[in-house]
DNA sequence: CGCAAAATAGAACGATCGTTCGTTTTATTT
DNA sequence: AAATAAAACGAACGATCGTTCTATTTTGCG
């Protein structure tokens, strides 16, 4: 009895017409939802590009043709990737952070998280950053899929700063677009460092230059500090 | 009666033994220089793996087979073009420093001409870091060729981060490779930003992020700053 | 159960990929 | 000049790609 998955969210479109009452998943949306999961793996390996339908057939044991007619294209494919990782990244990185409470603490949570995924293990890239390059000059859809997915992101990030200065946090002459720049840059080079050249300090030098930005940026007292990632785990919140 | 004759494979052996006394190049090193350079600038528009022989041999007006019969291989046409990038890395980057004076000057000559190298046009991103991207969980020579060129040029700026501090421009106690890593993240902000996102004033943010690091590291004057690229253009559009 | 719709399979397509092979053209040496 | 080596060609290979088409199976509802 397969009915035991509690519905996941329907990538992003939604199920066109639910003439369905219950919630229960249709059969058709069940393998759909497993097939982007397996594609979500598959591409956080070796990129949105590395994606073949050929191959997600044969992890999923179905037909090509049986996956392919769930996208209609290989585009579509990969935008529901990409609508997929975005979920994951929201569940891992963004909805943990808002249990924090604004300014400083939950911008650290944010930042925090984001290290994690990034930096997690030697597999699962981020397609937030390997999808940038390789799109970054081939226009089209799932650009601007994935443009969308991380401009929703960063503007996040960009209110994180600003509420962090209207907390006192941060000092009111501070520009939000810098701080979440050098914050970006943080992380890109802690994904560059940590997953291509294997430098298992880069996760270190990260944390240590956020405490920087924070201690650049910040007003009095230099008030909260990034814990290590390995250990704070649990950290529910302060209350 | 074919030649037969076995004549072992004087393909990617290099000019094994140089009876040409003159430096002249002969014939086949001449169309391979000719094919490797449009190799790089297809490899800097799609990547190290969106090079492809046929492409290649349309550009150069030859046909497939002749063009890999330079190479004998895909990954050694990949690591030629690497090799290329490299060389050219060191014409536009690190040489034009090194007429700086050492310290703070060379460091942010070199930061400098590594900002224009990433953030030129809207064409010819850096391999260095699309490549990175491409390869950093698939091992083999291609990426231990491309894993040695950064490694090269990283030490470069870790050397010139360290003279920094010899002359006194930084702060003794201050940590290179946490200096180094910070600037990387800048230039990988910058590449992203730029390059994916459009953001026009992404060379801004990645300057003043300098100029940040400097004053935080330096002695006690803030003693160089970061001259404008080109004309910075400012607070175009509010992101 | 029965029937329509949805889901999947299977085979084939045109294209492109890297690569191989034998031949022919060009370049260099004797 | 002829002789020889290097370079370039052209055709073909097997594989894989995304996609299309037509069957066949499975599913869900009356």
């Amino acid at each position: 009895m397969p009915v035991s998955e509690s519905s996941s969210s329907p990538t992003h479109a939604g199920p066109a017409r639910a003439r369905r009452g219950s919630g229960a998943l249709q059969k058709g949306q069940q393998t759909k939802a497993v097939i982007v999961e397996a594609a979500l793996d598959l591409a956080t390996q070796l990129g949105l590009e590395g994606l073949s339908i050929g191959a997600l057939a044969e992890l999923t044991r179905m037909s090509k043709s049986g996956v392919f007619a769930h996208f209609g294209s290989r585009e579509e494919l990969q935008i529901s990737v990409i609508g997929e990782y975005f979920a994951h990244f929201e569940q891992e990185v963004f909805h943990p952070a808002l249990r924090e409470p604004r300014g400083l603490p939950r911008l650290g949570a944010m930042v925090s998280n984001w290290m994690r995924l990034v930096a997690q293990g030697s597999q699962a890239g981020c397609i937030f950053i390997s999808g940038a390059v390789e799109f970054d000059d081939r226009p089209g859809p799932v650009r601007d899929a994935l443009a969308n997915s991380v401009q929703t992101w960063l503007a996040a990030m960009n209110r994180a700063v600003i509420q962090a200065k209207e907390e006192g946090h941060l000092r009111a002459d501070a520009d939000e677009h810098q701080v979440a720049f050098e914050i970006h840059g943080l992380i890109l080079a802690l994904h560059y460092e940590a997953r291509f050249l294997k430098y298992p300090g880069a996760t270190a030098l990260a944390e240590t230059g956020f405490n920087h930005i924070v201690a650049r940026y910040g007003s009095n007292p230099p008030a909260t500090e990034l814990a290590p990632l390995s250990r704070r785990k649990v950290s529910v919140s302060p209350r």
